[in-house]
DNA sequence: TTTCATAAATTGGTTTACCAGATTAGAAGT
DNA sequence: ACTTCTAATCTGGTAAACCAATTTATGAAA
C-alpha cells in the first residue's frame, strides 16, 4: 500500500481520491493562484463525502504548501501556480512510506551537513545542551543500559544548534522511524557503544573549537558500521 | 511567532501548550512505550479544552511518531521511548519557521545526493518522465515565459527516480516554499534560464547514462547562482 | 477454578450542529 | 452615480452527538 509523509491508517486511499478530485476541480475551473475554492460544504457535497474528509483532503495540500486556509474566509490556491501544483500532487499522490535504507541514507546526509553548520554556528549555550546529551549517554552505556534513546538525543542536539531550521525539523522527523527500525532489526549495538563515547566526544570537541572538517570526519567515522549496514540490506 | 513544521494558525500556540501537558501527564503516570494514554475526553476533561483541542495536538505528536492512535482502542506511547519523547518534543516545541537560507541550504544538499542517486537508479521509465519535465521546460523559456515552476517539476521529476522515498518527500515539502520565496525575493531568474536549459539537458544525459559524479558536478554549477545568492541574503 | 459466551462500557473516528469572524448585497444618504 | 452603513449570508473552525469496533466485565457452564 502506498501511502504519504503523512502516514495515518488505511483512509489514505479515499483522502488521495478526494484530492484528485479537488485537483480536477481547480482545473476545471482554471483557478488561478489566489482564487478561492468552493467552500468546503459545496465540495462535500459535490464529491458526495463528508465534508471532514474534504477537511482532511485540503490539510494535506495544505501541508505540501499546495493550498491555503483562512479561518472565516475560504480555502485558496497557493500562489505556487497550476503547473506546479498538478506535478506535486502527482508525486504526493505516489510517495511511498520510506523504507530503513531510506532512512538511514538521508540521516548520514542530513548528518553530516548539520554537524558542519553546528560548528560554524554554534553558541556557548548550544555547547551546554549537547554536552548535557553527551553527558547522558556516556552514564547510561558506562552503566551497561541500552543508550539508543540517548545516542540519538546527542545528534538531534546538535541538529538544534545549526541553525537551519528546515534541517533540524527533518532531523526530528525521522528520528522516531530510526528508533524503531533499529529496534526492530537489532541494529542497537550495545558492543559498539564504547566506541561511539569516544567519537560523541570528539565529535563534541570539534564543534566546540569550531573544527568544521574535523566534526564532519569523525561524524563519517561515526557512521561507517551504520553505512555499511544499510547497504547490507538491499 | 513560533511554529512548527506543520505550521497552520496562531492557535498552534494552544497546541503546543497541552502537547506539554499530555508530556507531562505521561511522565507522571510513569507511561513507558506501548502503554496506553488516558482516552481523549478524559484528557480534554482534565485538560479543560476541548476534545478537539486534545485530538490535533495526538495527531502532531503521531506525525513527529510520538505517540500512536489505533481506532477503537486508544492512544499509545510509541516505542521510543520516554527519553527521546521528552528530548523530542523540547526540540519540537522550539522549531521555528523556516526562511529562505534555510530552505536554499537545505535544497542544495538534497539535491545534490539526489542527483547522484537517481543517476545510479533511474529506470526507462524514468527517464521519459525527466526528458518530459526537461521539454516542458524548454517551451516555456524559449517562449520568454516564466519558468519556475516548469524549472522546479524538472528537479522534482528527479527527486522521484532517486529511489529514496524519505529524500523525495523532502523535496516536496520545501518546494513550494522555495517558490514562493523566488518570488518574494524576485530570483525568479529569467534571463538565466537559457543557460539553465543548457544546464538541465547536461544533467539528463548524465543521468541517462549514469555518470554520477558528472551529474552531481554539473548540478553543482548549476545552482552556483542560488547558492551566492543564499549566502549574500543574510 | 477455569473457560467461554455474552453484554455492557469504552475507545477513536465520524457526522452533525453551532459559532464568530469575514464577506457580500442592497438600501439609504449625499 | 457614488459612498456608506447595515443586515443577511457565507466561511472555516469548533463543540457536541453519534457510530462501529474493541475491550472489559459478568456469569453460566464445565
Amino acid at each position: 500500500m502506498k501511502v504519504g509523509v503523512l502516514s495515518k491508517n488505511d483512509n489514505e486511499e479515499i483522502h488521495n481520491k478526494i484530492i484528485v478530485q479537488i485537483t480536477e476541480l481547480i482545473n476545471l475551473k482554471n483557478l488561478e493562484p489566489g482564487d478561492k475554492l468552493p467552500s468546503e460544504r459545496m465540495l462535500s457535497e459535490k464529491l458526495e463525502v463528508s465534508r471532514s474528509a474534504v477537511r482532511e483532503a485540503i490539510n494535506k495540500l495544505e501541508f505540501y504548501g499546495i493550498l491555503k486556509s483562512i479561518p472565516q474566509s475560504g480555502t485558496f490556491v497557493a500562489d505556487i501556480g497550476v503547473t506546479a501544483m498538478n506535478g506535486m500532487i502527482d508525486y504526493i499522490l505516489g510517495l511511498e512510506d520510506p523504507d530503513f535504507k531510506s532512512l538511514v541514507e538521508t540521516r548520514i546526509l542530513l548528518e553530516l551537513k548539520i554537524v558542519k553548520l553546528a560548528s560554524l554556528r554554534r553558541t556557548d549555550e548550544d555547547l551546554v545542551n549537547i554536552k548535557a546529551a553527551l553527558d547522558a549517554f556516556e552514564e547510561k552505556v558506562l552503566n551497561g543500559e541500552n543508550a539508543v534513546q540517548e545516542d540519538l538525543l546527542f545528534h538531534l542536539a546538535i541538529a538544534n544548534t545549526c541553525g537551519n531550521s528546515t534541517l533540524n525539523g527533518f532531523m526530528l522527523k525521522i528520528t522516531p522511524e530510526i528508533i524503531t527500525n533499529f529496534k526492530k532489526y537489532h541494529v542497537c549495538g550495545d558492543e559498539l557503544s564504547v566506541v561511539a563515547i569516544q567519537e560523541h566526544k570528539a565529535i563534541y570537541e570539534a564543534i566546540k573549537n569550531q573544527e568544521t572538517q574535523k566534526a564532519r570526519q569523525i561524524m563519517k567515522v561515526h557512521f561507517k558500521t551504520l553505512y555499511q549496514y544499510c547497504y547490507n540490506i538491499e
